[in-house]
DNA sequence: TAGTCCATGTAAGATGTTACATGATTCA
DNA sequence: TGAATCATGTAACATCTTACATGGACTA
């Protein structure tokens, strides 16, 4: 069994990366605060702890770098039960819970579809998204039409804000089919 | 001198909706469970701990509901310091940090504005988030031209929903500096 | 050789999650 | 009177933030 819950969205990204190819610590920070992916945090305090606690659950596995002169730094690689343990998560279902309060951790998932599971998984991952989106976004403007009127302006516009971000994503999700699925065509 | 920081989002979730009229833990919670400011959690644990550090701090105020029968229920209000705490943090210069890593938190202190800051408020902090986005924007595109290449199609994909999601952003910006224009000439 | 960057770590503190618990009140 | 809902809380646990610390290696 695999021992903890292990929840972090940070764990996840961390274990994405580093199956991509083999990492150090300083290397994922450096990943974090220089790439788009600076949502997340390239503080020490949060990632070296987190690397400690994948190595013990098993997920990854840390072996000096040998390269070079060189400084001493650990590299990282992904075990066999890591690779399976993201792919879990890459495959959870996708609530609607996901949706209101979790679509960073649901572009994570998505973000690394490629590298661990294939084509028809993507596909299936965002028909589901975009199926949420389909049915949480009604919802959003149904709830504007009958508060509007007594909303003080500022908040009006931050929940039109919301629906806008929702609506984007969800034209998203039909660009980014079309596009696996002319993918899948030139192969 | 305010004693502690008050890093959390959720802290001044309930600093507004306080300040909007006396609300009870429940009601807080009802309202985050039943209203599209669903992204904040309405656990108890998390609840009932924040407002007795509010009070702690003299932010916030409780006094027994004596309204009907009826159920114990503590009743919470803004007190003066806690008014002047929250526009604080609401007229917070806004940094590029906030926009790449606390979007959500910048849209919390533009959806109270009305209610704690004047128009002139809203309209400066609407400007000054569309400077920041018209910075970040192009960032972002210059990173996908530069790596677009050797990206996994899911990866490249989920970095082009961010940065469709800050462009809508930036569209939204305009809309609203346009609405605050109109009302304050309807006035 | 002095400063900067590489590279890793730890400690204190705050916050949030999950799960459990407790009683009162309303309603069927 | 039994079930559901109101209303508040606590305990254990994990995680993250902030700040500090260390030492080797490169470079001017």
């Amino acid at each position: 069994m695999v021992e903890k819950n292990l929840n972090s969205t940070l764990a996840f990204a961390l274990l994405g990366l580093i199956g991509d190819e083999a990492r150090s610590g300083y290397d994922l920070r450096k990943f974090f605060s220089s790439t788009p992916m600076t949502s997340f945090s390239d503080s020490p305090g949060a990632i070296y702890p987190a690397l400690r606690r994948l190595e013990r659950s098993g997920l990854i596995r840390g072996e000096a770098d040998s390269r070079r002169g060189s400084r001493r730094r650990t590299l990282f690689r992904l075990t066999a039960r890591g690779r399976a343990e993201f792919r879990r998560w890459q495959g959870q279902p996708i609530v609607r819970d996901d949706v209101v309060r979790r679509v960073d951790e649901l572009m994570l998932r998505f973000a690394f579809m490629d590298q661990f599971a294939g084509r028809t998984s993507g596909l299936k991952f965002l028909k589901a998204f975009q199926n949420e989106l389909a049915t949480y976004i009604p919802d959003l403007r149904i709830y504007l039409r009958s508060n509007r009127a007594h909303m003080p302006l500022s908040g009006r516009l931050a929940l039109e804000s919301g629906i806008l971000g929702y609506e984007t994503l969800y034209r998203w999700t039909k660009v980014a089919i079309a596009a696996y699925r002319s993918k899948g065509e030139n192969r």
